[in-house]
DNA sequence: TGCTGATCATGA
DNA sequence: TCATGATCAGCA
């Protein structure tokens, strides 16, 4: 049977309903179910499983610098997963602000922090032979960092936000950082950017983005489907 | 073989 | 064009 995309869920319990109901069901026959074909390169395929999910789900912000979920300030992760439970990738957060008027002052009134103060994770079990049908959704969990994960947020971007704003953009490499990092996110390698150089004068830089490292995320979800 | 740097698709 | 959704693939 093929359904119309659901409304947004009116609070986090439907929501979680809804992801209790599609958990062990792979992607192959949720989007039979909504008439959406499976993309059959993987190459050509980055992101659809994410943007399945937010249409099974009822998610609202589409392509908007916004939560998913926007009436519930809900973030929508979907995360490929070894049947260990074990994250294979890192998570993209948000980009980076480069320019001084795009950029908050402090961590909380971060990007980062509004976007990651409550996340759905879903995670998609990967294995070495299935195809992107083939692939099962787990079990979600709604999460807010701890204490102990907030700070260590907070120290890698502050960190990090200090090189940007110093004008450090070209020496800041994927390995700064314990459980945030920066690295570049763009269409491609000539994609450019205004940023702050050196000197304070104003460059053509790539576009950055903040990412989760995996073995962070690893520890959050390790965390949850050990209880 | 894990991680970094590069890349692909879609929508407003 | 630039934000979202991420994964690919070569190299250390």
């Amino acid at each position: 049977m093929v359904k119309a995309p659901p409304a947004p869920p009116g609070s986090e319990a439907e929501l979680m309903d809804r992801v209790l109901h599609i958990s062990g069901r792979t992607l192959g026959e949720l989007a039979a179910q909504f008439s959406i074909a499976v993309p059959r390169d993987p190459i050509h395929a980055k992101g659809w499983a994410g943007q399945l999910l937010e249409r099974v789900l009822g998610a609202t912000a589409a392509s908007a610098p916004e939560p998913d979920f926007q009436d519930l300030g809900v973030e929508l992760k979907t995360i490929p997963v070894n049947p260990h439970g074990t994250p294979l990738e890192s998570t993209y957060v948000c980009n980076v602000p480069l320019e001084p008027s795009s950029r908050a002052p402090n961590w909380e009134s971060s990007t980062v922090r509004r976007k990651l103060a409550r996340v759905l994770w879903l995670p998609i079990i990967v294995t070495p032979q299935s195809s992107l049908a083939q692939r099962p959704v787990g079990r979600g969990m709604l999460w807010s960092p701890d204490p102990v994960q907030a700070g260590s947020l907070r120290q890698d971007w502050e960190e990090l936000m200090d090189q940007v704003c110093l004008g450090q953009l070209e020496s800041i490499t994927s390995h700064l950082g314990t459980c945030l990092q920066i690295r570049p996110k763009a269409a491609n390698a000539r994609a450019r950017r205004w940023g702050v150089g050196a000197q304070g004068e104003r460059i053509r830089t790539g576009p950055r983005g903040f990412y989760l490292r995996s073995n962070f995320t690893a520890g959050i979800l390790r965390e949850y489907y050990a209880n």
